[in-house]
DNA sequence: CTGTATCCGATAAGATACTG
DNA sequence: CAGTATCTTATCGGATACAG
């Protein structure tokens, strides 16, 4: 994905927020999309690329591909690749990635009895 | 701020996943940049728009305000207006708010001890 | 099957100027 | 003091084509 641009107030403030708590930098790795649903998903046992991909029904490659990677350097995932033809890899969660989706469940049960959004589902039939 | 544009897939897979489980909307929130700094800086005691402007060093008077607004409208924290001359306003964490600000202690935890970042902290002196 | 490369539209952040 | 309006730029998500 894209690189960023190291001479600009936005990197120059990001990476300000990340210095100051981790938190910020957590955030804004979970905040890209599809990312907790990767996640959750993979928690739930599907363990391939293809099921992962049918899964979350709407994710593209390149999207999924790039939060594996992701998740993958952070530790959160463990990748496993399989020299057959064809190619098989597998994924599965690490102690920190289960650790992580223990916290997000309790942010996600905050967010369903406590929040009232519906910003963005008006469109969804 | 801008709005978003209704026919489009980028617009329809956020609807799709917020539809799918309200933490989405919550960290979609939660990652607007400044958004838990300001949380954390109303919780800290900076109750009034300046406070918060000078504790926060980089935050632009745009981005705090809709900030500002934004945790408004979600009920994390309320906001006073006292009629006097020059203007006073007042904000301070509301019930929902604490109990937020409480689960991403445990998040910011997580953060500082299990991950290993430093993707953007190079630039800083 | 499991990805990668390139391009482009959409959105977020920030700069600057201004206001009751 | 506490914001708002307008514009610009950077970044992200997605589409399409392709590859080992």
């Amino acid at each position: 994905m894209a690189e960023r641009k190291l001479s600009s107030t936005n990197y120059y403030n990001q990476a300000f927020l990340e210095e100051k708590c981790a938190l910020n930098e957590l955030i804004y790795l979970l905040s890209k999309r599809w990312m907790t649903e990767v996640l959750f998903s993979i928690e739930a046992g599907n363990n391939r690329f293809t099921s992962l991909k049918d899964d979350l029904e709407h994710i593209s490659d390149h999207i999924l591909a790039d939060r594996l990677k992701l998740l993958e350097q952070q530790g959160l995932i463990h990748k496993t690749h399989l020299p057959v033809n064809p190619p098989r890899t597998e994924y599965e969660l690490s102690a920190k990635g289960a650790e992580l989706s223990d916290l997000l469940d309790g942010l996600c049960n905050f967010a369903e009895t406590q929040m009232q959004f519906q910003q963005f589902t008006t469109l969804i039939k």
